[in-house]
This record gives structure tokens, sequence and C-alpha cells, in this order.
DNA sequence: CTGTATAGTGCATTATATGGCTCTTTTACT
DNA sequence: AGTAAAAGAGCCATATAATGCACTATACAG
């Protein structure tokens, strides 16, 4: 998963949620500043940051292994 | 997945690719003091360090739904 | 057009991740 | 046991993430 396409998937559930950053940043305890920064695609979030936002919203963060047949 | 769960497997992964922390380190081009500290669990790596170390041994970091219906 | 809610940005400060160097500890092999 | 490779840890300088505040931009309802 690319870096924007993990910013689509945070924008997209949290669109479907039908929630605010405002309240993301306050359910999760990142600041709000962040979060906006992070969708905005200006962040480097840690992975602390990411996963708190992560949680609020149903999702978490999970390496997985690349397929290889990965026929490009 | 939890974050020691994130280690665990990037540890196990490296160890099934049998690569060493220090190759690791190079071919990512993440500090080795920095791959150091995060499998040892001291570290919050920024997502671009995560994508870096995952990147190489063949894994990507993602963003999933957690279950529901998790019958804890 | 006007107000309101939500999202994005500039600036400054604080906290912390990164990464090199060195040393210690652990692991693995003969 | 002895040795070497790999992993972990302390010290420390630098880069940058996190955050608040104030302001701007955008979208939308009335």
């Amino acid at each position: 998963m690319h870096y924007t396409e993990l910013i689509k998937t945070i924008k997209a559930r949290r669109e479907v949620l039908q929630v605010t950053q405002e309240t993301v940043a306050e359910l999760s305890g990142v600041g709000l500043r962040t979060l906006k920064q992070f969708e905005s695609g200006k962040g480097n979030p840690t992975l602390l940051t990411l996963h708190k936002i992560a949680d609020v919203l149903g999702m978490e963060v999970s390496l997985t292994i690349k397929n290889i047949t990965t026929n490009k």
C-alpha cells in the first residue's frame, strides 16, 4: 500500500463513518494539526500516530507479504 | 496488528530470508541503529522508515478494517 | 450574499526519531 | 571453552514529527 493510498484509505474511511477530523483527533488523542497534516499528504507520521488514528476508525496497521507474482 | 506483532513479523521475516540487520539497513537505507531500536521494541518508527524496512523484506504496510465480529 | 462547519496552512516550540560511533551482550559454530 | 558474527545499548548531535494558535480556503445552507 502506497503512502497516498494509506491516506486515501483513512480519508475515505473517515468519510464513510461521517466523522470530522476534529472528532477523530479528539477520540484518538492525536493533535488536530497532525491529523490535518497527514490527511493532506504533508506528513510522515510515526507508527504510533498512525495506529491511534486507524484505531478510532476501526482499522489497523498491518504488514503483509507482497505478492511476488505481481505481474507489473 | 499490535506493535509487538509488527516487530515479530519483521524479525521473523528477516530470519526466514536469512538476512542480518546490517544487510537490511544497507539495502533499505535505514540506519542500522534505527533498525536495531525498532526490532528490540524501543522505537516508534515513522511510516517512511517502516515502509523502507518492509520493502526490502518483500512486505508492505497496509491498513485493514478490523473485524467487527471479533467475539472477544 | 452571509454565516457556519470543515479542511488546509504558516509559524514557532517542544518532543522525539534518526543515525553514527563505541562498547557490551548474546548467539552460534567448531 | 574459544572465537566470531550478530544483536542490543549508551552517548549525542541533527533532523523532523507533534502540537497549538491564528488565519485562510472551501463548501453549503439559509
